[in-house]
RNA sequence: GCCGCGGUGGUGAAAUGGUAGACACAAGGGACUUAAAAUCCCUCGGCAGCAAUGCCAUGCGAGUUCGAGUCUCGCCCGCGGCACCA
């Protein structure tokens, strides 16, 4: 046989499968549709890092052929976007163009690879056939009201002279040429996602998703749904002397109206914040004293960008409304009321109550302006591990109790209690008596305990609370512990009652040692906060709320709101971090929105027999002065007449997001399928049915919280159409790991570092740089590329070549049990690895049996044929190749038929277990021999064949054994 | 700061709580060769030892366990995402 000739055999294959159309088995009863991010076709083609999905998902792919199922395996370009108008641009040459001429280069280099996509379905989002449908899915929300147009402070880039959503920003920057961006208000298309955000929250859940919970976090975080209380704050003139008095007598309707999660702190609420963007302050700008100063703030925020902001992040800055002051509708107490750009106009409403002794943020700033800090939450802990785990279901029995801290008259240590009947470690506790004031209390406890008397307080500690059980009173015991810092002034001691030796012990610790003895969590927190000055966020027990006073935050929040809504001034209300997708550029290159101005009826959808609305030719692709779209300057396209009325009326000229097209195109390859994108939806019904959802969705990480967001989105308003049958698109999404440069550092033309997969190709072929792509590490991990390592998996295809001379061409019927049972090992390994994006290890499975069957001297072609199946997905060409070279040899029908027209290999169990192993043998749990015999050995048999062991009884002689461990067919361990 | 992921030889890495380093790269030595390439064989975590072997070793420190890379807690470092979210 000749030598192995990648090049040769590669292109053959490719155009073989091509002609034979032999992926195109579309009517098997199991289907399998399995789909890639498709790519954005730049000018600088395709990098190494790029085929690394493409090759999972046709791994994939293949595999399910295999096992006989229908696959749907397609490829397509996301071709709207900047970059291709900003090249446009430059090179003064029609994006369309530019276009066509990178996807011819990108396909080129795809087609070496061998993948199994279907190019009869390939796909392109500037196609007018397929951006009709963009525009459709469009006017179907603006007719269900989900499109709407809203005038608002957007972010600009001066340079671009575009509008960006947030989502296009980086670090306050512009996302393409990094020049920094301004507020500026204009008219935007906006999509109500929000509308969706509970739905995209909870069917991450649902069992039709089946995605790293990486990915799902992010999803999650990304919507960021908090559950909390809208409420009102009445303002009143600061003239006003007395506010509980005149509160009812005032006669205005001017609130502002705060959210907070946190309503249980509401009783510490000491100012108010709103953002510089609030109405309230134009509202009562006469009433505003320092109104000039207000302005000029106000101006300062709006000019700031989001860097700045952050850089800002430490210092707090604001200012106080004069004039006018807050009422706090629970304590009818008047607050002042600050404006500070730390409050984002944009989430929840606005405005915030300020808590400072509760809530980091309001903590600075009122450290910062000198304003009042309110403590009312103590913590409280709950103790959930023994000893003194709460016993579930039996009632709390409350006590007031004490918590002294006593330092040493000398040194700096501090006296601990080691219980001598429970393992407790504590500080010095115990309950007051009656008629004691917790000082006294204290020192009592003190003296009872340890039989120090001279004590001096230092200090007053806050409040802890603790939920536990009380071991040797048997209760559960809720103890609200009045904390004491006491110092010895002298080592004075009196004799301590035996009945106080017995329950415990006395023991000094240094400061070090403090926080390992003690075993409460509650006495942790004190002494680790003893020092500490700072917000307390936790939940907790009330404090100085009045009759909301005692009872734990949750409890508190429910009351609270139940108190608000009774008196209509409140309600619950839910939140979410996710905004509303703001769907308009300024821009030539994308699909233009489907909406017609007309002055008499309004804004008017385009009909949908009209669609596409084609995007016209211009001369230049510059953005105008004035922001808006170079569309708005090609009169013959904007003009037009109005579909409800006939009369003039003028397009809109905003075109959409690069977003879009990749919203829903996993199923314009299936509508591709059946025709060229006709009217009406309902024609593609059960095409949809059939194929849905995407069983295996491949792509970056880096994508994944956008783009599957606003795929979701899509993907349910259809299905409230009825157009699509799954509450979800993709069945299971797997991100793929980054492909660095040899250096490290990501590919970038900027380091020199790129790798260009039609050279890898050149030198090693497909099918090693497949394989090197799927061994190099583990699927969804980054990873540094290596040029030495292909050489690797080439060698290994070498190997598997060879291997082709070995074959025994006489019928014998010897079975060599050595290489079956190692073979069908492999097999079980690789299914199992390739089910579970596991390719590195089928990889090394598969070369540890190549290895094998190296060293001998003939094989079956019963057995190679099976090895060949299951390397087929990863190296198609090798294994076809080497396949249809068995028609020489052997007359049997199936080695004329493709290797990917077979059946994937079963693993035979009775060669899945030996019947041989090692039995290892540890003392102590420290391996000390290993013992060939059989696998089912039984205890006593491997105890004594353990005992015999010279090795063994070497650590084993003169001593006692305590105990043996012994798993079956794996190991023994005699303890001694 | 918060959320998530990770830290194992010279390198990429493997390891249902059960022999740490499979598989591969690089390196070194050898065989074949006039020579080179290719191929094949050997060595390849550290320390000690001629060896048998022993001890140490999976970022650091504790803990659970007969037994921990794997589980728990605390810390350090790296990467990714979000960023004043009330």
């Amino acid at each position: 046989m000749e030598n192995y000739d990648p090049k040769k055999i590669e292109s053959k294959w490719q155009e073989k499968w091509l002609e034979s159309g032999i992926y195109k088995n579309y009517d098997r009863e199991k289907k399998f549709y399995a789909l890639d991010m498709f790519p954005y076709p730049s000018g600088v083609g395709l990098h190494v890092g790029h085929p690394k999905g493409y090759i999972a998902t046709d791994v994939s792919a293949r595999f399910k052929m295999l096992q006989g199922y229908s696959v749907l395996h397609p490829m397509g370009w996301d071709a709207f976007g900047l970059p291709a108008e900003n090249y446009a641009i430059k090179n003064k040459i029609h994006p369309k163009i530019a276009v066509d001429q990178n996807i011819a280069t990108f396909k080129k280099q795809l087609e070496k690879f061998g993948f199994t996509y279907d190019w009869d379905r390939e796909i392109n989002t500037t196609d007018p056939n397929y951006y009709k449908w963009t525009q459709w899915i469009f006017l179907k929300m603006f007719e269900k009201g989900l499109a709407y147009e809203a005038e608002e402070p957007i972010n600009w880039c001066p340079t671009c002279k575009t509008g960006l959503a947030l989502e296009d920003l980086e670090k306050g920057l512009c996302e393409r040429c990094g020049t920094q961006v301004v507020k500026k208000k204009l008219r935007q298309w906006v999509l109500k996602m929000t509308d969706y955000a509970d739905r995209l929250l909870d069917d991450l859940d649902s069992e039709d998703l089946d995605w790293e919970e990486l990915i799902k976090e992010q999803q999650r975080n990304w919507i960021g749904r908090s559950e909390g209380v809208q409420f009102e704050l009445r303002v009143i003139p600061a003239s006003e002397p007395e506010s509980k008095e005149i509160l009812n007598q005032v006669q205005n309707d001017n609130f502002i109206e705060v959210y907070t999660t946190r309503l249980d702190t509401v009783f510490g609420m000491t100012y108010v914040v709103v953002a510089p963007e609030h109405p309230i302050i134009e509202k009562l700008k006469d009433e505003i004293e320092n109104y000039s100063e207000v302005e000029k703030y106000q101006i300062g925020a709006q000019n700031k960008t989001d860097l700045e902001r952050t850089e800002l992040q430490k210092e707090k800055t604001g200012v106080e409304l004069k004039g006018i002051k807050v009422i706090n509708p629970f304590t009818k107490e008047d607050i002042p009321l600050f404006v500070a750009d730390y409050v984002l106009g944009f989430y929840g409403t606005g405005a915030v109550m300020a808590v400072p002794a509760h809530d980091e943020r309001d903590w600075e700033f009122a450290k910062k302006y000198d304003l009042p800090i309110k403590k009312v939450i103590e913590p409280c802990f709950w103790q959930l591990t023994e000893p003194g785990k709460i016993k579930e279901g039996e009632p709390f029995v409350e006590r007031d109790a004490i918590l002294a801290i006593v330092k040493h008259w000398k040194k700096d240590e501090y006296l601990g209690l080691k219980w001598k009947k429970v393992a407790w470690q504590t500080f010095i506790t115990g309950g007051p008596e009656e008629g004691q004031t917790p000082e006294e209390g204290a020192r009592m406890e003190v003296l009872e305990e340890t039989g120090y008397r001279n004590l001096k307080l230092l200090r007053k500690l806050s409040m802890v609370h603790s939920q536990f059980y009380h071991v040797p009173k048997k209760v559960n015991r809720f103890a609200h512990f009045h904390s004491f810092l006491f110092q010895l002034e002298n080592g004075e001691q009196e004799t301590i009652s035996e009945k106080e030796q017995e329950n415990h012990e006395i023991v000094w610790l240094s400061k070090k040692e403090v926080s390992k003895f003690l075993t409460p969590d509650s006495q942790k927190y004190i002494w680790e906060n003893l020092e500490k000055e700072n917000a307390y966020t936790e939940d907790g027990i009330l404090v100085d709320s009045e009759n909301f006073s005692g009872l734990d935050s949750q409890q508190a929040r429910a009351k609270m709101t139940e108190w608000l809504e009774k008196e209509g001034i409140g309600k619950k209300k839910v939140n979410y971090k996710m905004r509303d997708w703001v769907f308009s550029r300024q821009r030539y290159w994308g699909e233009p929105i489907p909406i017609i101005h007309c002055e008499k009826c309004g804004t008017v959808g385009v009909p949908e027999e009209q669609l596409p609305v084609r995007l016209p030719d211009v001369e230049s692709y510059e953005p105008t002065d004035t922001g808006e779209s170079p569309l708005a300057k090609i009169t013959d396209w904007v003009n037009t007449t109005c579909p409800k009325c006939g009369g003039l009326a003028k397009r809109e000229t905003n075109t959409m997001p690069q977003w879009a097209g990749s919203s829903w195109y996993y199923l314009a390859y299936i509508m591709r399928g059946i025709s060229n994108f006709q009217f009406p939806i309902s024609k593609y019904k059960e095409a949809f049915d059939t194929w849905l959802p995407v069983d295996l969705y491949v792509g970056g990480a880096e994508h994944a919280a956008r783009h599957l967001l606003y795929a979701r989105f899509w993907h349910k308003f259809l299905y409230d159409l009825g157009v699509v049958h799954t509450k979800e698109p993709f069945k299971k999404f797997i991100h793929v790991g980054l492909i660095n440069g040899e250096d490290g550092r990501k590919m970038s033309k900027r380091w020199g570092n790129v790798i260009n997969p039609d050279d890898v190709i050149e030198e090693f072929g497909a099918d090693a740089m497949r394989i090197y792509e799927m061994f190099m590490g583990p699927f969804t991990q980054n990873i540094s590329w290596s040029t030495a390592g292909v050489s690797g998996t080439r060698r290994f295809l070498e190997k598997v070549w060879r291997l082709n001379s070995k074959i025994q061409t006489t019928n014998s019927k010897i079975q060599n049990y050595k290489i079956l049972y190692l073979l069908h090992k492999t097999i079980k390994k690789v299914t199992d690895d390739i089910e579970n994006f596991r390719f590195n290890t089928a990889i090394s499975a598969m070369m540890i049996l190549v290895n094998e069957l190296e060293k001998e001297e003939k094989i079956s072609v019963a057995d190679y044929e099976k090895f060949l199946i299951i390397l087929s997905p990863f190296a198609p060409h090798i294994a076809e190749e080497i396949w249809s070279k068995f028609s020489d040899k052997f007359d049997d029908e199936k080695y004329r038929r493709s290797i990917f027209l077979q059946k994937w290999p079963e693993p035979d169990e009775k060669y899945l277990k030996d019947e041989k192993i090692n039995l290892v043998v540890q003392v102590n749990g420290k391996v000390r021999d290993s013992i060939k015999t059989n696998a089912d050995i039984s205890e006593e048999e491997a105890r004594d064949l353990a005992l015999q062991s010279e090795k063994v009884k070497k650590f084993t002689d003169g001593q006692a054994i305590k105990k043996i461990i012994f798993v079956k067919s794996k190991l023994i361990n005699i303890v001694i």
